[in-house]
DNA sequence: CATAAATTTAATCGAATGATTAATGAAAAG
DNA sequence: CTTTTCATTAATCATTCGATTAAATTTATG
């Protein structure tokens, strides 16, 4: 009953409505963001298992029943997260295809840089994705069926870009090459907690590591491509 | 007062002792073994944080209180299976580099197999580890420190692998090649979850797509080193 | 066989965890 | 100013979870 009532009342109130009348313009972030900020580092960081709903309150300065008032439950706040974050990436890629005015080269210079530039802001991103889904695939496909058609129509082997890698080079399986263009970008924060302890590099070298890695991946795909 | 009695009673008895005399000659497998083959699968699964004991137990077909018993709580068997991953990982890897009538070439070709190979097996290991060092760094270097000085001593910068890399080869900096190759041969799996649902390919198509990288990751590393 | 030791089980404890309630404080509307 | 609505808190409930105990069963030993 609380929690019918509780959903139908938030649903009259947008966020942006919310954001300007309530807390003045802007002058603080919203409890709602506060409370996902929070979310989105610790889930980033310790999976979903491994987050409790006590240390996001904490770590958002705020009451657990505060996270449950808004999300209902740890379960739909994670599913808010986790649709946010896969938009986030699909819509970069997405952009990308959808410009008609670069050649194949360009796009695939273009990915592994925005891969790189925007991973760079998140770097606990994409292990988180991937480890969820590991742990749960099923519910991750009912959640984000989008997803499959997103891919299939982008990078489907009938797809335009697949097609025009297939002629434009002579590559047996294009699926492979696209594969090592997010393997060469992503890899790298995936294993940069092992890659850190292992070579002992501090923040700044990192950075320059894969900043370098921006110029040198378009270079080894077209070597790939030409080989 | 239970515990190191118990602790100190199963240190008189080794695996090797007790798999002969008790269950007599490999009439089955130990309990001690399919308690850790069932957490080994679970926790390469669904993480530290996501796999219960009760799972566990259930998995194992035994009571939760023999996996208490033989490894006298969670985290201890966690270690353990922890433990021989990274030995599992890093032995064949070793034995690799130790050998003298192998090339660079030869050895980086090693690698990629060996590495390919070994995960067709064991799918969910790489992601299992890493995300467990993202979770925890710290506990993760202060329980393996010794992968430290083992990087140090087969791929720091004055290692003999790395310093023939820089001169045999033009190359500015061989740690960007030896994570392509780490990446190229790793991350399919690490993706694999996600890989999976996005192309549809069934367990044979996977099998296949793997195994024709083993001989097309040596020749990309080639044209990398060679560009 | 009888006794001791090792293994296994059922029952349960205490702490952690997700969620809820009822009360309080703050802001908006009339 | 009063009333209503929204936001926030402290306290608490019900479950889950890891761990333990004491008893039962099995296996080894004299």
């Amino acid at each position: 009953m609380f929690l019918k009532i509780c959903l139908i009342k938030r649903k009259n109130i947008t966020f942006a409505e919310n954001f300007n009348t309530r807390n003045g313009m802007n002058k603080d972030i919203s409890t709602e963001e506060k409370i996902k900020a929070a979310a989105l580092q610790l889930f980033y960081k310790k999976g979903y298992a491994g987050t409790k709903t006590r240390d996001i309150a904490d770590e958002a300065g705020i009451n657990i029943a505060l996270l449950n008032y808004y999300f209902r439950s740890k379960e739909k706040l994670f599913e808010i997260i986790m649709e946010e974050t896969l938009h986030r990436i699909f819509r970069g890629v997405s952009a990308l295809f959808d410009r008609k005015d670069l050649s194949i080269m360009e796009k695939l210079e273009g990915i592994a840089c925005s891969y790189i530039d925007s991973l760079a802001e998140n770097p606990n991103l994409p292990l988180f994705v991937l480890s969820e889904i590991q742990a749960d695939a099923t519910g991750f496909v009912k959640k984000n069926a989008f997803i499959q058609n997103f891919f299939k129509d982008k990078f489907g082997m009938d797809s335009a870009f697949m097609q025009e890698i297939k002629t434009e080079f002579n590559v047996d399986n294009p699926l492979q090459i696209v594969i090592n263009l997010v393997a060469l970008s992503v890899f790298p924060f995936v294993a940069r907690p092992m890659f850190a302890i292992l070579t002992n590099m501090n923040e700044e070298e990192m950075k320059q590591f894969m900043e370098n890695r921006k110029k040198l991946i378009p270079k080894w795909i077209k070597c790939m491509l030409e080989s």
